[in-house]
Parts: C-alpha cells; structure tokens; sequence
DNA sequence: ATAGTAATACGATTTGATTCGTAAATCTAC
DNA sequence: GTAGATTTACGAATCAAATCGTATTACTAT
C-alpha cells in the first residue's frame, strides 16, 4: 500500500466504505458517513478530495459525478496496521496480540477450527 | 482507561517508555525519547504536562523534580486499540485478524503451543 | 433556453498536535 | 548566600487535519 501517506482515521473511515462498495461517489460515501458523523456534504467530499491528491484512491472523472476506487486492498491496510500495533503496543511479540484477541473476544467453533488448521499448516515447515 | 482521552501517537510512545520503567521523570523520558526522535527537552516536557492534564497520566510533584505514573496498565491500551482494529479493519471479525497476524508475522514453535494451548481451554467451556 | 437541482472546486476558518523559546522556581556546591 | 545547573510553567509559532461557505460547472426537466 502507499507508504508516503498513512491515511488519518477519517480517511480510514471513508476507504473501509470503498472497500465494502469497490468504489462509490462522493454522495454513496457521505450518506453512510453521515450516519455517525454529523458533517456536512463538502466535508466529506474535500476529504475525498484530498486522498484523490494523496493517491490513497484514484477516480473516474469521465462522468459528472466522480467515482472513487482505493488505490489498496483491505489486506494492505490491516496488515500495515498490525505490524505496526506488534511492534509498538506488543513489544514485537506476534503470539502476545493472539493471545490478547483470543482472550478477550468473542470467537467460535469454526474460527477456533480455522486458527487450528493454520498452525498446524505452519508447524510443518 | 480514560475513554475522555484516546492518546496521540507522541502520547502513545512515552505511554510505552512508562509502563517499561513504571513511572519516570521527565528526563527519563526524554532520554529515551531522543534516541529516536529529534526533538527539545521542553517539548517532551510539555508533551507530558498535557497528557497529566488528559489524565493520561498521574504526577507526584512532591519534589522538584516530578514523577509521572501512567493511568491506566499496557493490557488496557492494547484491549481497547485491538478492538477497535477489529472493528474497523476487520469487521468484527477476531479469527481474520488472528489468522492475518500468524499468517503473517514471525512466531516460535514455542508460541504457538501457548496459542494451541489457550485454544484448547476456549473449547473446554 | 431557462429554472432548478446536484456536483465539483476552492479558499478560509477552526481545531488539535507538536514544537520550542523564555522566564520563573528550585536545588546544589562552593 | 551566590553562581550555576536543572526543572517546571507558560505562551507563541507552526503544521496538519477537518470543517464548511460560496462560487462555478454540469445535468435534468419542462
């Protein structure tokens, strides 16, 4: 994912709206922020356009209403996100933040079954 | 801990030099912090006298030179940022976020017998 | 083509974090 | 007690993020 620029919250809040739709407009993205934000419509769409500059989304300007794609995947942000947590909140330690998330959330059957099988899969390396 | 406040990203870097050493005076800080950083006593200083008026931390300002305590322990902070990442980068889900932390990140074989471990005492319930 | 609606562009303001200079207070050593 | 060093207090400057008002542009329907 871009590493020049390390999107704010906001500006997470806006790219997990684009993760979830592929891309949007600027009204699809402000109609859902607009249900735990109180903000208006040019804020949302001055914010868009600064992650436009920022090359954390591109965008189709062919029509008049633009249409926002994130420039990265989920998975480029979430892995970016927790190296960075391991290594400031987990002194580094992986299996700490495992045990912390399994410890204190709720997870079931099938999810215990999933993280069972990985270790397996990784302790036959 | 102090839900008024979520701390910075400076906050969160001397948070993580207290809870190493417990508590320290503004020095104590500071010299740790400039190893990385290339910043003014003055400003670590002011750092933390903003962080003691967010309650982010307590002082015993007895002596001259004042000691500064965290609020609230490392597991507090690290529960509540893991629950917001899974909420926000997740969705909601624990077992994605364990399975992209072991998938991953460097673990030990000794890791992940206490991971297998604590799994099994999740299913003995 | 004109009125009304919806979108973008732009600039200004506000707010919060960070930084540091300077002054005042406190301690230490002679 | 006086000089020098260390610490805190305070305020101001800087910088980035977030917010919004206004103007302009583009579309829609009559």
């Amino acid at each position: 994912m871009s590493k020049l620029h390390k999107p704010t919250e906001s500006e997470l809040e806006i790219l997990s709206i684009l993760w979830e739709k592929e891309h949007a407009s600027v009204r699809d993205v402000h109609e859902i922020v607009q249900k735990t934000k109180d903000v208006g419509y040019t804020t949302t769409l001055k914010l868009m356009q600064i992650m436009h500059e920022k090359g954390l989304v591109s965008r189709d300007a062919s029509s008049k209403t633009h249409i926002y794609t994130p420039s990265f995947g989920k998975q480029a942000a979430q892995e970016q996100y927790l190296g960075k947590m391991i290594k400031t909140l987990f002194s580094g330690s992986t299996s700490a933040l495992v045990l912390q998330a399994l410890g204190n959330h709720q997870t079931t059957g099938e999810d215990l079954e999933a993280i069972k099988d990985l270790i397996a899969s990784l302790e036959n390396k």
